[in-house]
RNA sequence: GUGGGUAUAGUCAAGUGGUUAAGACAGCGGGUUGUGGUUCCGCCAUGCAUGGGUUCGAACCCCAUUACCCACC
């Protein structure tokens, strides 16, 4: 048996509803994924997380192995116990650090090697290296350890980089021990080539995992393109397991993702825009800081019934930036977290009643990228 | 009242005769997609207290005026 599991409930179209049934409890999908990088999620309390309607975060194998180490969180209890949070959580294989350091790291087939953001110091992550972190950390899906090729990336680069990726996947599976309380992920990868997704989709999945995302997209290439491509290799991924499109994102790439077949989604947007001063709501995208808002005493979203939506002011959230207040941050990611789990509440029960194609298209259309 | 000093953007300021007047903060606008983000990128003085003068050319030199600062009466 292994520890997550995945039941398919119903499908709109390609559009999947279902469950996945992890250590830590069950998650209903199609489901949005908050990110925690260094075991918190930025600005708010786990409690208040729960409250908004997440059941799974993301934490990240990387910083974590930086800084307090895994062997710290390993005495801690583990991550669940450590940051107090007692629902599934999945951790990040450090792959995506290989792509977001640039230079700072050096890959080879043995893994990559990192110059710490923290302090310059130089440490090599590995596929067996980042399952015995996420081992002692605990997280209920641990991710394969991959390279997310950059974009634009040539045929030449990407075709070795997505071989290797399948090789350390081998790797990570044979490391891999603890199954029963834990589920590994496989990536595929192949950047924007159909060919290339296709190959590298095919050997994964003849690896057997719990799991399967689709990494290396939503690295800066175009709407449409990351959609064609997704329409080429969704597909090619198992009916009975869970899909997962890593890195997105904004609230109508996720419609596009849904739509496509696609299962879980996580991206630092929301809570990242949120310490920024930018709110997601149902109108659109709005910057709290613009001087239009000095005097606007109406709420952020007035269709939202978020904490923050339900108490405060346009106007009083603008100031609370200007000034540097911590409070800000706190309301904006907050407000901005449950307007992404809510819009996935709304979009699992559009799939149920067999109407996500209208769904999104209203969506779209009050949004405004219609 | 006398002597001295200072006046450059909302603020703090660089610039002491030669092409489009540094920079910082504030302000304004934008960005952000498996978090290297109290972050990043733009914009923001046709004008240098005011009025004259010298000069081919003045924020810069000269004169007057005004305001403020410091001393001394």
């Amino acid at each position: 048996m292994t520890a997550v599991t995945y039941k398919l409930l119903h499908k709109d179209g390609k559009a999947r509803r279902g469950t996945i049934t992890a250590p830590h409890g069950k998650i209903q999908t199609p489901v949005f994924m908050p990110v925690g990088t260094a075991a918190t999620v930025k600005a708010m309390k786990p409690e208040s997380v729960k409250e908004l309607g997440a059941e799974i975060i993301l934490a990240n194998t990387y910083h974590l192995y930086l800084r307090p180490g895994h062997d710290v969180v390993k005495a801690a209890g583990g991550l669940h116990k450590f940051m107090n949070w007692d629902r599934p959580i999945l951790t990040d294989s450090g792959g995506f650090q290989v792509f977001s350091l640039g230079d700072m790291r050096k890959i080879t087939e043995e893994g990559a090697e990192f110059a710490s953001h923290i302090d310059g110091s130089r440490h090599m992550l590995s596929p067996e290296k980042s399952m015995e972190v996420q081992n002692a950390l605990g997280s209920d899906i641990i991710m394969a350890f991959d390279e997310c090729a950059p974009y634009p990336a040539d045929r030449e680069y990407v075709m070795p980089s997505m071989e290797r990726t399948t090789r350390w996947l081998e790797r990570c599976k044979a490391a891999h021990k603890d199954t029963e309380t834990q589920s590994l992920f496989g990536i595929m990868q192949g950047g924007m080539y159909d060919d290339l997704r296709r190959k590298s989709a095919e050997d994964i999945v003849k690896m057997d995992l719990p799991g399967y995302a689709i990494g290396g997209l939503s690295v800066g290439e175009p709407k449409e393109l990351m959609c064609s491509v997704l329409d080429g290799c969704v597909d090619l991924l198992p009916e009975d397991k869970p899909r997962y499109l890593m890195g997105v994102g904004t609230p109508d790439y996720l419609f596009e993702g849904v739509e496509r077949g696609i299962d879980m989604f996580d991206c630092v947007l929301p809570t990242r825009i949120g310490r920024n001063g930018t709110a997601l709501t149902s109108f659109g995208q709005v910057n709290i800081k613009n001087a239009r808002f000095e005097r606007d005493f109406l709420p952020l979203d007035p269709e939202c019934d978020c904490y923050t939506c339900r108490n405060y002011s346009r106007a009083y959230l603008r100031h609370l930036f200007k000034s540097g207040e911590i409070l800000s941050s706190m309301l904006l990611t907050e407000h901005n977290l449950h307007f992404l789990v809510n819009t996935m509440a709304g979009i699992r029960r559009s799939i149920e009643e067999d109407r996500f194609a209208e769904h999104k298209e209203e969506f779209y259309r009050k949004y405004g990228y219609m």
